[in-house]
DNA sequence: CGAGCAGTTGACCACTGTCAATCTCCGTGG
DNA sequence: CCACGGAGATTGACAGTGGTCAACTGCTCG
């Protein structure tokens, strides 16, 4: 289900800056290396972790990208987020020492294994990394405040909008295109992240594509009037 | 608006134990009061920080209930969360350096001011206190995937009860009531915070009053069935 | 003691959810 | 390589939850 390999090396990675170790000077880089490089391969569909596994490690998407889920007592299932190239995976888990979700690899990917306890031993020779580390739990946590605004107060019109620009801003920080989008999620899994229903983001698609602002074909997404996108995620 | 005042100290502090300090010892402790023993009194209805804030320090409550809210461009307001005595506060602006959400006290109140800049110096002799961090940070980022299952998942009714319990469970956990809760927030703010309207929260507590599920008068509210509460809770 | 804000309740409506039928594409196996 | 099965997506009709607007009540605080 998911296969170790060798460590690509975070010296190579372009995306180092917007990750862990933008912190770190070439030597600080070469020790952390040493000690982290293992990396592991996920099928489509399958598992990275899950809810309740015993925390060892978190995570960095290298390649692919990645949702993690949770799962009411119900039966019914919560997105809780996508995670592209170059995002960690699993910070909520430190403070229980438990997985709080549920991770799944959306295509075929890579994640980096970042291990916590020897996280800790190189943070006494480079304590920039933990500092560094907060950081990015930070931005994380400002992130759930803007998705409980989303959640909390749009209308789909609006939350519809709001999924499509944020994609395409996370895709443009990659260097990829700003105006086509290949979704990897199903629109169920949108529906789940945005709180509506599958069909309700259908329509809101097909709505938007027959006024102009996108042109759908399922997966394939192209955003036609990113102006226009941007007033209907402000108002509804 | 806001009073400075000489700090009274986590040895005396009967939740340190939830708080940040719960990992350093006696010496550590009063090395950590000697630098950081400053607090600040807030009056109801007065600002701790607003968005947008430089960021300087993160805050734990020591006295009363703050609220934090998100504004949205279109002007309404969106509560990110409520904290009650021994809760940290400001932890998502690390990563940007500004203050992403705005702080209120709901009733007058004391934080405890934790400089960040300090924290860093206290966290060389004694680094348990950044793992301690890292371990709050990540239960708050495990609490808001908790609400984007509630505002993404779940009706009225369960928000509600959600909300209750919850609110009941952190009062338990302070030693305090477990059946009797005096809310310090407006139907306004508890609607917002569960992504509905004050007049949906106003309904569901009659309703629930009537089903003699819980009494409600005003601020006063007192749980006469919690088994049943908690199963409203869970399906709806 | 009085004004005004917070809360409650009712009537009505719109948005989104539900259920169902149909279509389309993708991948698997013959 | 093609056919077929099935999952994913779209669309329509209808229903229901929660939102909107408005009137009224009763604390609370100045």
């Amino acid at each position: 289900m998911v296969i170790q390999i060798k460590g690509a090396g975070c010296s190579q990675c372009a995306l180092r800056q917007q990750c862990l170790t933008s912190c770190l000077n070439a030597t600080e880089l070469e020790n952390f290396e040493g000690r982290m490089g293992s990396m592991v391969k996920i099928k489509r569909g399958k598992s990275l972790f899950y809810q309740g596994d015993c925390f060892h490690a978190f995570f960095a998407v290298k390649v692919g990208i990645m949702k993690t889920t949770l799962n009411h007592s119900n039966g019914q299932e919560q997105v809780t987020g996508f995670q592209m190239y170059g995002e960690l995976l699993g910070l909520e888990a430190i403070g229980s020492q438990y997985h709080a979700c549920h991770a799944v690899a959306l295509e075929d990917s890579q994640v980096c294994v970042i291990p916590y306890g020897l996280l800790n031993e190189v943070s006494i020779e480079s304590p920039k990394i933990r500092l560094r580390l907060a950081e990015l739990m930070s931005s994380q946590l400002a992130q759930k405040n803007q998705l409980m605004l989303l959640l909390g107060s749009m209308c789909a019109n609006e939350r519809v909008a709001f999924f499509l620009l944020h994609m395409m801003e996370r895709q443009k920080a990659r260097g990829l295109s700003s105006t086509e989008l290949m979704l990897r999620m199903t629109r169920q899994d949108i529906a789940s992240y945005l709180g509506l229903k599958l069909e309700t983001v259908s329509r809101k698609f097909s709505k938007m594509s027959e006024e102009g602002v996108i042109s759908v074909n399922r997966k394939y997404i192209q955003l036609k009037d990113v102006e226009r996108l941007k007033r209907v995620a402000s108002y509804c």
